[in-house]
DNA sequence: TATTGACCTTCCATCTACTAGAACCCTTAT
DNA sequence: ATAAGGGTTCTAGTAGATGGAAGGTCAATA
């Protein structure tokens, strides 16, 4: 399979496909021609990229993960300490992200948003926070 | 006022403070020594982009911010543009991290995290999703 | 056979918003 | 004189790709 195909079976770009193979998460052969030659296997670590890369891992939880994978002897424990750090992560920035949400729309809401120039928002950036 | 002392004032590393000035978005005069020397507008300046970027403004969102801030005769409607933009995105991302933040909980609740190999995690990152 | 067009290759640059570090200058106190 | 603690510039690196240029390959057609 060249790269084009496994783009379109694996849904990552053919740029982030060779990307990653320069960062060693794939090695996929190399036909006469000089083209990549990508196997089932090859084409499973990718969809299994794009899948984990969609949950929000990192590269290296990737790596680490698909190595967890690749490994046939693995504790379990370990895939689950990756996902439940991840989680609390994504936690925490579900929380950061609220706290800004309340605030923004709290300043979009008080704004007249016409043609005046006074501005709650600006008056807000300004000084300190709002409480 | 030298740098160190903004930096303390504002909140802001000095790094982040060079950073800014190389960007362009303040201008800050010189000391007969070469020494960058703060004015008061320089300090609010930086307090404004520290209070901008705190609720997650980009640094463009930030210039224009701070270019409406200085014209008195802006329209708020301009500033509130901005703000509301910036909210629908803050919302985009809060829903994706929720979804995301469901699929992993899920899946951490049902793997076991022992020392065995078999892994939910690992079963749905190599397969489709769950639902 | 020549050529077109769709593929593929590598390499370098760019993006965001800083941050780290090296090498060096200035000021003040001892 | 020297040492500490400022300040300066410069380059390079971070994450995770993405864009574009310059060129090689392949299959089909005129």
């Amino acid at each position: 399979m060249n790269i084009g195909e496994v783009s379109k079976k694996a849904g990552l770009p053919p740029k982030t496909i060779r990307y990653y193979e320069d960062i060693g998460l794939i090695t996929p052969q190399r036909g006469a021609n000089g083209y990549r030659s990508f196997r089932d296997t090859d084409m499973h670590k990718l969809a299994f990229l794009g899948r984990s890369r969609a949950l929000g891992f990192t590269i290296e939880d990737c790596r680490n993960l698909l190595a967890l994978w690749d490994d046939k002897d693995r504790a379990s424990a370990n895939v689950r300490a990756i996902a439940s750090q991840h989680l609390a992560q994504i936690e925490n920035k579900i929380s950061d992200l609220e706290a800004i949400r309340d605030t923004l729309s709290y300043l979009v809401r008080e704004c007249a948003g016409d043609g005046r120039p006074e501005c709650p928002i600006l008056d807000n950036l300004e000084n300190s926070p709002i409480e």
